[in-house]
DNA sequence: CAAGTGATTTCAGTTTGTGCAATCACCGTA
DNA sequence: TACGGTGATTGCACAAACTGAAATCACTTG
């Protein structure tokens, strides 16, 4: 007989999700979480730096995939590079988990700290992309430029397909919010030069 | 004579700038930086919601002033709109204290909560942004892109603008950016369609 | 001059997070 | 079989972040 019931980790995710789903995140003790999990207090610390921690497991082998994905499209420009490494990613490790990540994105999306903690994990995808490219040969700023437009491309992506009715994969959604983006940031008769403090009304 | 000494606020938050930079935020407690200033640990909870909250006070005023710049761009696209919005308070608000600007960037920059709250302010920024955009007739999705996208630029620039050799102004750093992101977002060869402003890059 | 206001303080308490030592089933080895 | 090492878990003690409630008292207002 085993001394400890197995799958410590998952447990803890579990209980945190349904607690923090049930009650709030804030209104939810680590205490309580460790109890529902069949464990103390400390072990939960054991395995998550934080509170907030055991929200974001997955991270560390979405970036990892990501990055190799980015990696292999060798032959596309910086943005499109990132883009199709997102779409793969999406298939593989998202569209079939839709119900479970919208909860935990309910979960994220009704409390700041979560969200600011998720804002973090992205920056440092953000990071992760940029020094994909920069290894390409993208200069640190155009790197920069590209893997933020991508994320916030994928961004606008996440918000809709978490939406109660929607029915599009995320790929599709994906390769919309891009061509938006394009719309936006690309198409406009802008001058460089105004010649100081703008042609202002008022 | 006065019961306190004047300027709770003010002295909380430069006894925080000062023991960050020296001694790193995490090393740095609350206790401390109220008996720099001279008051107690209560009252910084007072004033602050938490403790990395006391190194983002100017963030209110910036937002408000950036919100009513955009509603006056009211003749430009989006995306212009905003950043046009940018240099001005870039201009009015930054430039003139670069030395404590980049002082705070800095500090930020060491410590890893620190820079979950800054994303979370700029998160909330971006989301005001969208919401000025909506409010003239951009669709939520296309405002949020925007607004994403202006940021985007912002960051860039921010981060060469407290570099230690740099000597650009920050409105010619985000110029600067944006024609970066113009051309990183825009110019790829898989739909080339430049109509417009012959000037292709590459 | 009495009453009210509001910034500050004191105090007691909860919660988060950490360091350290102890437990004890499991595993490999003699 | 015996034996020592490994590693996940635990208990305990403690710093530090935050919170609610009540008290203080210069200043303001009527």
């Amino acid at each position: 007989m085993p001394r400890w019931k197995p799958d410590a980790v998952e447990r803890l995710q579990a209980a945190a999700l349904e607690l923090f789903d049930e009650q709030g995140f804030e209104r939810t003790t680590v205490a309580e979480i460790a109890r529902r999990a069949e464990l103390t207090q400390r072990t939960f610390f054991n395995h998550f730096a934080d509170k907030r921690e055991v929200l974001f497991g997955m991270d560390a082998e979405l970036r990892q995939e990501l990055v190799r994905e980015i990696t292999a499209a060798d032959a596309l420009p910086p943005l499109d590079a990132v883009v199709c490494a997102m779409r793969v990613v999406a298939d593989k490790m998202l569209e079939s988990r839709r119900a479970v990540v919208t909860r935990r994105y309910a979960v994220i999306a009704a409390n700041p700290e979560l969200q600011e903690r998720e804002l973090g994990k992205n920056a440092a995808l953000t990071e992760d992309i940029a020094a994909a490219l920069h290894a390409r040969g993208c200069d640190p700023t155009g790197a920069f430029l590209a893997a933020g437009a991508a994320m916030l491309a994928q961004q606008a992506a996440m918000r809709e397909w978490t939406r109660p009715g929607e029915t599009r994969t995320l790929r599709d959604l994906l390769t919309e919010a891009v061509r938006s983006l394009r719309t936006t940031v690309g198409g406009e008769p802008a001058e460089p030069s105004p010649p100081d403090s703008g042609a202002g009304p008022s």
